[in-house]
DNA sequence: TTGTAGGCGTTATCAC
DNA sequence: GTGATAACGCCTACAA
C-alpha cells in the first residue's frame, strides 16, 4: 500500500514548493495559471488525494458531526438520520452515527468519544433510563453546539426539535370525538417520557374540551409492543361502559388491539375506532389501515440539522429560540373513518 | 467557547513537560505513580479532551470508517448499518454514513469525500446506475480496504457479503412445489441487479429439479411497489391455464398480488400460494401474514464489519476468501402454508 | 524518571 | 508569483 501522496512529494517533482503547490491547488489568486495547470495535472497523475485530518488539525474544526441515537433501524430514527444527513452533506459535514442502546453508560461513552473526535458539534436523542446528565453538561462546556430531537430535555443553551405530543395526542382524540365516539380509551406509555406524558395530557384535554368525562378505568399503561395492545383491549372491553374507540400512545398498541378486537367479532371502525400513533409504515399497509400521527421523522431529522446549522454560522450572538416545534399530522384511514359525512380537517391518503 | 486545553496547557500549570502529560496520560511504564497521578487529576480539573484528530496524523489512522448506502431509511439498510456499527464500535472505530440515493455522481462525491476524510475503509453497497467502477479502483489503489455487500461487484481485492440469492429463489419456489403448487409464476425484480437476475436463476433450477415446466408467459418483471404487483396478479390471472401460486422476488411486489387476489375472491393459499422477498417488518403483522425470505441484514452487517477488521489485523498476508455467502432463511407463513400436512425444513414463525 | 526535538500534512504570514 | 517558516496537538526516539 504505497505511500501517501503530499503536496510535498508533488512539489518535489516539479521542482517547486510545497506552499506553491498548496496555493495552486486552492486557486490562489496570485499563481500563474502555467503553474496551476502543471499542478492540477501532475496532482491527478499521483493519485493525490488531500488529507482532511492535517486540515482539520490545522483548523481546529473536523467537518464531522455525530449524530447519537437509541438504536439506528427504527423506522423513526433511521429516517431522521436521513434528513439529518441531506441536510448536512450539501455543506461538506459528514456524520458519524452512533447507538446508544438507550443504556446511559454507553451514551456516556459514545459523547467522550464524539468529544475526543472533535466533532463540531452532537444531535442527539438521549437515552431513557438517563439519570445524570453531567456528560452533557460537558460538552456545552467544551463550546461545542448541541441540539435534542425526540426525546429532549430543558438544558441551557440547547435547542430541541420536536413534534408537539400534546398537539398530536389532542388532534387524534378529537377526531375520534368527530366520528361520534363518547367513551375514548387511552392506551399510555411510559409515564416518566415527556412524549408519552404529552400525549396524555393532550387526550384529557381534548376529553375536557368536548364535555367528556375523564375515567381513569380507560388509561392503561403499556409499553410499544403488540402484545401489551391486545392484552389492553381485552382488558378495557371487559370494564362497564365500555370504550368505543381507542387512542393509543403507540401503532404497536394500536395494532394488537385492533387484532384482539377483529378477533372478537367487534367491527372497526362502525363499533370501535382505534388511532394509533407514529405512523408506521404497516398503518397504511394493513388490509385495514390504521389510522395514526404522523411525527415527519426525515423533517425533523432536516429540522435538526439546520439548527445546528444556524447556530455555526450565527457570529455568536441571538441565542435564536430553545425550542423548535413540529406539527403532528393525523393520518386519518379505517381503522377510525366512518361513513357518516366526510371529515373536514384532517389528512386522509 | 473557551480555549481547547492541551496537553500544553497541563505541563505549563504543573511546572512539567508536555512529553510526560503525555505519557503519564497513557500510563506509560516508566513515570512515577505520583505524577501520573497529579497529571491525570489536573487533566479532568482543566476539563481535558485528548484531540484524536492529531493522534490519526500523527499515525496515519483516523479510526473512521465509511459506511455507503443507497438510503439509510430502509429497513433493510439501517439493520445492515447497526449491525456494522455495533461491530465496529466496540474495536475503536467510528462509522461515518453516506447516502448515494443510487446516483453514480453522487457516489463517486462520497467515495473522494471519504478518502479525504482518511477513513481506514469503505463499506458499502453499491449504487444501481453505476455504469464505470474507476471510482471504486481508485480506493483499492490508495490501499484502502473495502468491502461490498448486498449490491456487489466482482472486483480484485475486495471482499463481498452477500445472501445466496439464487438460494433463497431456489428454496422459495421449492417450498411452493412441496405445497402442491403446479403452475409457479415469478414477479422478477432489475435483470441488470444480480441480486434479482440471482433469484430468478434459482426460481428457473426450481422448476428444472421438479420437474416443472418453465414458461416466459408466467414471468413478469417489476419494480418493487405495490402497485406493480398488482397489476402484475392481474395479468398472470388473465393468462391461459394460471398459475396456482407465485414467488415475488420483492415484498411489495407480493403484497400487491395479494391485494389484487383477495379483492378479487381467490383463496390464499388455498387458490395460490404466495411468496415474497426480504423480509420487511409488515410481512408478518398483516392479518394474512406474507412468507418471505429473509436477509438477516444485521448479520450481513456484522460479517461486513468483520471481514474489514480481519483485513485490517492480518499482518498484510493471506487474501482470505473472495466472498461471503450468508444463507437466506424462508420464513414460512400464512400466505403460502396449507394445511396439508406438515412442512419439515423451512422455519415457520 | 523526565526533557528535547522532530514530524504527521496543511495553510497562513512573512519575505523576496 | 513564489519560497521559507511556523503552527495546529500529539507522540516518540534520543538524550540527560
Amino acid at each position: 500500500m504505497a505511500h501517501k501522496t503530499t503536496i510535498y512529494d508533488i512539489a518535489k517533482k516539479l521542482g517547486i514548493t510545497a506552499a506553491t503547490v498548496s496555493r495552486a491547488l486552492n486557486d490562489h489568486p496570485r499563481i500563474s495559471e502555467a503553474t496551476k495547470k502543471m499542478v492540477m495535472s501532475t496532482a491527478r497523475e499521483m493519485n493525490y488525494v488531500p488529507n482532511k485530518l492535517a486540515l482539520a488539525l490545522k483548523n481546529g474544526k473536523s467537518t464531522n458531526v455525530g449524530v447519537v441515537v437509541p438504536f439506528i433501524n427504527r423506522h423513526f430514527f433511521s429516517n431522521v438520520i436521513r434528513g439529518i444527513e441531506e441536510e448536512l452533506y450539501p455543506k461538506g459535514y459528514n456524520v458519524i452515527i452512533c447507538q446508544t442502546h438507550d443504556e446511559e453508560q454507553r451514551e456516556r461513552d459514545i459523547i467522550q468519544n464524539l468529544m475526543n473526535s472533535q466533532v463540531e458539534g452532537i444531535i442527539i436523542s438521549i437515552a431513557r433510563t438517563n439519570t445524570k446528565f453531567d456528560h452533557l453538561e460537558q460538552v456545552l462546556k467544551k463550546g461545542l453546539p448541541m441540539v435534542f430531537f425526540d426525546r429532549k430535555r430543558d438544558m441551557e443553551g440547547v435547542v430541541s426539535v420536536a413534534i408537539d405530543d400534546f398537539q398530536g395526542g389532542y388532534d387524534a382524540t378529537m377526531h375520534l370525538v368527530k366520528q361520534g365516539c363518547r367513551t375514548i380509551a387511552h392506551l399510555r406509555g411510559d409515564r416518566t417520557l415527556e412524549i408519552y406524558w404529552e400525549r396524555f395530557k393532550g387526550y384529557q384535554q381534548a376529553l375536557k374540551d368536548s364535555g367528556l368525562a375523564y375515567r381513569e378505568e380507560l388509561v392503561l399503561d403499556i409499553t410499544s409492543v403488540e402484545e401489551e395492545g391486545l392484552r389492553a383491549a381485552q382488558r378495557l372491553m371487559a370494564v362497564e361502559n365500555p370504550p368505543d374507540a381507542i387512542f393509543s400512545s403507540s401503532d404497536y398498541g394500536a395494532l394488537g388491539a385492533i387484532k384482539w378486537l377483529v378477533q372478537k367479532g367487534y367491527r372497526i371502525p362502525d363499533d370501535i375506532c382505534v388511532v394509533g400513533f407514529s405512523n408506521e409504515p404497516f398503518t397504511q399497509i394493513m388490509d385495514l389501515s390504521i389510522s395514526s400521527v404522523d411525527q415527519s421523522p426525515m423533517e425533523m431529522g432536516r429540522m435538526a440539522a439546520r439548527v445546528f446549522l444556524d447556530g455555526t454560522d450565527v457570529t455568536d450572538t441571538a441565542k435564536t429560540q430553545k425550542r423548535v416545534v413540529l406539527s403532528p399530522t393525523l393520518m386519518v384511514r379505517d381503522s377510525s373513518l366512518r361513513d357518516s359525512g366526510p371529515v373536514p380537517s384532517p389528512k386522509v391518503d
